[in-house]
DNA sequence: AAATAATTCAAACAATCGTTTGAAAAATCT
DNA sequence: AGATTTTTCAAACGATTGTTTGAATTATTT
């Protein structure tokens, strides 16, 4: 694996490897030792800069959903104010900052969708208090917009079927390139906007059925 | 942790107790040493029937999917020999036999449940060759139906919307219990059926668009 | 330039990891 | 019954885990 250079400091270049690292293998079987050695930094470093091995997954993990989230309250704002909204907008809303933070990502684009993939779909770790709060917010305001949306589904119906939006997101996040497996390579090449276009229009019709 | 029987030795208490585990927590975070203490098993025992560690999660892994595949392959068959084959069929037959294996299992039900959507959705280890083998052949038979029974797609569509049909299955494996939490405990109490209703309708309204 | 604060570092910490050993126990076969 | 195979067991293996220490180094402030 490629060395990592930091820019401002041993802060910035543990962060960066470590999402590199977390992306490629998951959060739990990555070692502070690996880290450390891609970041080209001491193994007391991560004590120092984030107190312990999992302050720093919450630091990486914080750092990357932040943005989306705060772009996702922007977006239904917007809408809100716009007056009617629409499923697909909706959905449009809550999928499209994903995609564009990832193109803005320093990482690779491709490392960059596994781990987001892993942050949404992996729960063998506990998301970070505070990211855990964004997504609290995130929902408080996206469901009753999908049920206004919606006016012929329960509360349950809703519920369920943003769930499987999620599935759909994380699951194409973190697994994109075993598609290209699966076909010996003649699919899965196409560009990211595509495939959210693709994501969108599953969910969009799954959800409105 | 409940302790587990035994009724037929110490293989299958060791297998019962892993995969009870590994549903709890993911299979690269639990122990030789959790297993064999939840089985009460000596250490050794793991090497000695299983060869390793991870001859242990392949054999539970292969264990639970051999007979979900094996009925798979059974469905489509049938469905071959019947005429004229429809993508609402098609998810029906894929699914189905996922379920009545949960509710079959030695496992509890909820147990079971995350265990089967961290072998679909877990990509930290290897599936075990034979499992891989097992996907293949599915895959073989299904996605051609599936594009028979889409004249209209192309290949690279019916490859992406089976892939967002496993998101969803997965997810809402692994994680649906959330829809609890997130909900206050309203939502998400529901039968096993119903919400394999759910996710069929969803799919099949995703799949045709 | 001296003093203070922030950061890095090699070395070691106890704990746990998966695996191995060789003998004791249990089960099976002759 | 004795002989043979299968299974269990306590104990230890070297390797690796996250964390901690206290001194050396660097950066910042006075």
């Amino acid at each position: 694996m490629a060395k990592i250079e930091s820019t401002c400091g041993t802060r910035v270049a543990l962060m960066e490897a470590a999402a590199a690292l977390f992306a490629e293998k998951g959060f739990e079987v990555v070692s502070v030792r690996e880290i450390t050695t891609l970041a080209r930094a001491n193994v007391a470093s991560v004590k120092y800069h984030f107190g312990s091995r999992e302050g720093l997954i919450d630091a990486v993990v914080a750092r990357m959903a932040k943005p989306v989230n705060d772009e996702r309250l922007r977006r239904i704002k917007e809408l809100e104010e716009s007056g009617v909204v629409t499923v697909t907008e909706l959905i449009t809303a809550f999928f499209e900052p994903l995609f564009s933070e990832i193109q803005n990502s320093p990482l690779s684009e491709k490392l960059f969708t596994k781990l987001m993939g892993r942050v949404v779909g992996d729960r063998s770790y506990e998301l970070p208090e505070e990211v855990m709060g964004q997504f609290r917010e995130v929902a408080s305001r996206y469901v009753p917009a999908f049920m206004e949306a919606c006016p012929g589904l329960s509360a349950d119906d809703v519920f369920w079927r943003i769930h499987f939006c999620f599935g759909v997101l994380a699951n194409t996040l973190t697994h994109r390139d075993i598609l290209k497996k699966v076909s010996d390579g003649k699919i899965g090449d196409e560009k990211l906007s595509v495939t959210l276009k693709r994501i969108i229009d599953f969910c969009d019709a799954g959800f409105r059925q």
